[in-house]
DNA sequence: CGGTATCCCCCGCGATACTG
DNA sequence: CAGTATCGCGGGGGATACCG
């Protein structure tokens, strides 16, 4: 099969570029602000490393990326150039869509590591208290095909949010204990968080104070507030 | 290779939709109004009968489009569903990305019936003189690449735009012959229309009235209007 | 960590022919 | 016109191992 589609359509020619298998995913995964080879891994955890490297290696080619080689260390940065950071309403727009009109949450999409990945990354540190916080996912009704942990720590404070997959060693402040899929549909704006407390689907451990303003430092993600339209709207 | 990704991201599980090879190109012509079968297919030249029936039924399946079988005939139409109509925005940032940042004239995507099929959707018809108007384009240096004819024949009224590859035997009143690669330059907003006159590269046969309005009922490519980005304009 | 190198399978897709 | 049926291939990409 030739890769391209043969047109002079402006179309045509942006897909050749951007509608790859893989591809959408990748820059997604750098709008979010993942800029080394593992961490966009983390977000598409699905993908083979040889298929990764080839996929950067098309973009920086097509000027969507650049490659930035650290000054004396093995470790490489990549960035959005101008021309991919144009991606971004074609990526908002996909999202927007998948948002209204799919079913997310299946068994075959589930993963916490992947949710905590992006979770990580949407919590408000202006909101959270002084100092530091530690907090515990604990998973339950994880697939059998989930092979990584179900057991997350987040480390937090003004100005970052770390993610452990190992317990850190350090005291943890308030404990989460949810069902997987439930938090994967709060995650995703399908569920009110209060909703998911209330039926004890996701519990909070900890003092009162934190299992208070929880709710507030976690941003769910970029799309959850987009409505579905009235049609096709979840039932109760 | 499994055929999703995954992920219960919205902008993943939209991709799994939209984002299969040829899918944002049948969008395309569907939005440009295409509704039968063959009809897509002269906007899409180079997708096989079979894949194009292939992903009607999966565009169909999810909800994009509806197929409506015509009451009595054979023949069917195709509809975008409001799902459907909402991948408007995500066509319209490809094209306007295309329409930035790539070179889309070249040997390989040069194509003169591919040219004929979207102009014959944009023309002016408000603009008409009354009654009919007969145009033929004859285009030069086409590629030896390209199997069909190098001569169209644009039938148009206030009612409509007919196209036919074959002399329709009507009085012809105006000629325009023209190097392809120059009409696609200037179809997709690259070269302005009088540039390609004053060069003679395009040149219009025909009375003084009808070469004079001819470039007021040419649309252009609906991505032609969006500019380049300083930094990546074309040369002079 | 940040990738390459290889192997090899499988299936997506192009080509062609055919049908109502 | 509007597709279906069948076949065969090519290469995309998954798996695995390896390297600086």
């Amino acid at each position: 099969m030739r890769s391209g589609f043969g047109q002079f359509c402006p179309v045509a020619v942006a897909c050749e570029v951007f509608a790859e298998r893989w591809t959408p995913l990748i820059l997604r995964e750098m709008f979010a602000g993942s800029m080394h080879f593992n961490d966009i891994r983390r977000g598409v955890p699905l993908i083979s490393s040889a298929l990764l490297a080839q996929r950067l290696r098309s973009l920086e080619a097509r000027g969507v990326i650049v490659r930035e080689s650290a000054a004396q260390g093995r470790s490489s940065s990549y960035r959005l150039t101008d021309a991919g950071r144009e991606f971004k309403p074609v990526i908002e727009g996909l999202g927007a869509w998948g948002q209204r009109w799919t079913v997310r949450v299946s068994r075959d999409t589930l993963d916490p590591g992947f949710l905590m990945w992006n979770m990580h990354r949407r919590i408000d540190l202006a909101r959270l208290p002084n100092g530091r916080t530690v907090l515990r996912f604990d998973y339950s009704g994880v697939p059998a095909r989930c092979r990584g942990p179900r057991q997350f720590w987040l480390l937090l404070d003004r100005h970052g949010c770390g993610i452990c997959v190992e317990d850190p060693g350090l005291e943890v402040d308030l404990c989460i204990d949810a069902d997987l899929a439930t938090m994967t549909s709060v995650w995703l704006g399908d569920t009110p968080l209060a909703d998911a407390l209330r039926s004890r689907k996701v519990r909070l451990l900890g003092p009162r104070t934190l299992v208070r303003e929880f709710p507030a430092w976690l941003m769910l993600s970029r799309f959850a507030h987009i409505q579905r339209p009235a049609s096709h709207a979840p039932g109760p």
